[in-house]
RNA sequence: GCCCGCGUAGGGUAGUGGUCAUCCUCACGGCUUGUGGAGCCGUGGAGGCGGGUUCGACUCUCGCCGCGGGCCCCA
């Protein structure tokens, strides 16, 4: 056994894995540029009050903290949101807008591992500042879409609005740590919530509202009508899950029938802003939408539409990336500053994605034949030069043991390299597959290799 | 942090309270210093760590560590 070991939850990633992953960001990259986002990189650590000032002391205990020799309290990021949302209101708020930018990166979290979760992972993401409305926010749910696509997985669109569920539990009276709590509860479902509602004594039309979306009141939703038609849908959509009748000819009358006032307003604007989102998802090409209202994602700061993209055949871990509307550049002290985006977790995303790479480390390998390693150098040295990744012996290896070698690393072409050849100004060419081997004039090496 | 399972060469494995721990694969060399894939020969490499029981532990036992799965959490 090795006297060292990896830490927990940290992973090594030998050349074939490491080829599928630069495969699949290369991917992903292209995807983001071809939106138009640029990408932004950010400090591996940053300060601790970064992170809890986003999301609260508790998440100390996940994060690995620790002290500089000034005694500064700095952590490994834990994502990369928070520490972009810094960038741009240290930096970047005087571009024009909208800004796009996306990046990706390594982040920490000290949590028990599991399957498709580690200690060091990678993220990548994408931040819309400065598109306040639907078309915004359709962006960015469709580039999300885009990026899991490309990687070749099958997808699975959630799309909802926080501001339903918001409006529904900030109506029931009781205190800031409950709602919180109920948040939670509504997404993880269950009998948990029930009671929870039955403690805090919730309206029952409440109690029934929320719960109705817990359970995921979430019909697919081809994108293919127009915006009145969404809208109509959505009607029905609040009707089934209210339990309201078919008849009643308005959604915002039936709203106001079951609310208050400005409950009834805010769920009705919220549901507006959802459909219009859904109206311009259609025009991106997005055409499979499962609208969920119960979508609450756990996170306090998200304001406005909020969605999840999945790759079922992952099974239980199936989401890959998730998102939305927040303001966050507030929190962390700057301008009030409309903001969408999504983080997508890249390993994930890898073991539902389909690449294909190439695993030979070159295209050519220089077999010296006695001692001629330094001719032999330079011959591999003229096809680098044009670009053709190319090896030479290094061990004074017989030529028996060089083609096994060549063969093991599926190089497709030995080039052989003696006495003889030298003394004709050629180079034997020895195709592997076919083992066909050409005698080729030395200054037509590249010429001859590059034609593949 | 909790529960369950697992831990023998780089990978996959067999077996045992008692000689130097099995086999396959792998790496390196040789048979073969001008020609690969097969074969043969040789070399290398292992019972996660620590304690206990025992004359003796890889084997039994306890703790820890690691891995897998589930719970909690998931900014």
């Amino acid at each position: 056994m090795a006297s060292f070991d990896r830490p927990r939850g940290t992973r090594d990633f030998d050349p074939e894995e490491m080829a599928d992953r630069n495969a699949l960001i290369t991917r992903l990259r292209e995807a983001f540029e071809t939106f138009g986002y640029r990408e932004i990189g950010t400090p591996t650590f940053e300060h601790l009050d970064l992170f809890t000032a986003k999301s609260g002391p508790e998440i100390v205990e996940q994060l690995y903290a620790f002290e500089d020799k000034s005694e500064r309290e700095l952590t490994l990021r834990p994502e990369l949101t928070a520490p972009v949302m810094r960038f741009y209101n240290e930096e970047l708020r005087a571009r024009p807008k909208p800004l796009r930018l996306f990046y990706f990166g390594n982040c920490f979290r000290y949590e028990r591992p599991q399957s498709g979760r580690y200690r060091e992972f990678w993220q990548f993401g994408a931040e819309l500042v400065g598109a306040p409305g639907p078309a915004g926010d359709a962006e960015i749910i469709a580039l999300a879409e885009e990026c899991v696509q490309a990687a070749g997985a099958a997808t699975e669109l959630h799309v909802g609005h926080i501001g339903i569920l918001d409006r529904l539990i900030e109506a029931v009276d009781t205190d800031e740590d409950t709602h919180s709590e109920l948040y939670r509860l509504v997404d993880k479902g269950g009998e948990e919530l029930t009671e929870r509602l039955d403690e805090v004594d919730a309206e029952p039309v409440l109690a029934e509202a929320i719960e109705d979306l817990a359970v995921g009141a979430n019909p697919t939703i081809a994108l293919a009508g127009d915006e009145d038609e969404l809208r109509e849908r959505f009607g029905e959509l609040l009707a089934e899950v209210r339990g309201f009748s078919d008849e009643a000819p308005h959604l915002d009358k039936r709203l106001r029938e079951a609310f208050d006032e400005a409950t009834a307003e805010a769920i009705e604007a919220a549901l507006d802003e959802l459909a219009t989102t859904l109206g311009h998802l259609a025009g991106h090409g997005v055409d499979e939408v499962h609208v969920d209202l119960g979508v609450a994602r756990g996170l306090d700061y998200y304001t406005g539409v909020v969605f999840e993209v999945e790759a079922p055949e992952l099974g239980a871990q199936s989401q890959v990336a998730g998102g939305g509307r927040y303001q966050l550049a507030e929190t962390l002290g700057g301008q009030p500053t409309d903001t969408t985006g999504f983080g997508l977790g890249f390993d994930r995303l890898l073991l539902a994605a389909d690449v294909e790479t190439e695993e030979a480390p070159a295209r050519a390998h220089v077999v010296p034949i006695a001692g001629t390693l330094d001719e032999a150098t330079s011959v591999a040295a003229d096809l680098r030069a044009a670009g053709i990744p190319t090896t030479v012996d290094l061990r004074d290896r017989s030529i028996g043991k060089n083609l096994d070698y060549v063969d093991r690393l599926g190089v497709p072409k030995a080039i052989l390299l003696g006495p003889d050849e030298l003394e004709q100004g050629v180079a034997t060419v020895k195709d592997m597959a076919s083992g066909e081997q050409t005698e080729v004039a030395l200054d037509e090496l590249v010429g001859e290799l590059s034609s593949d």
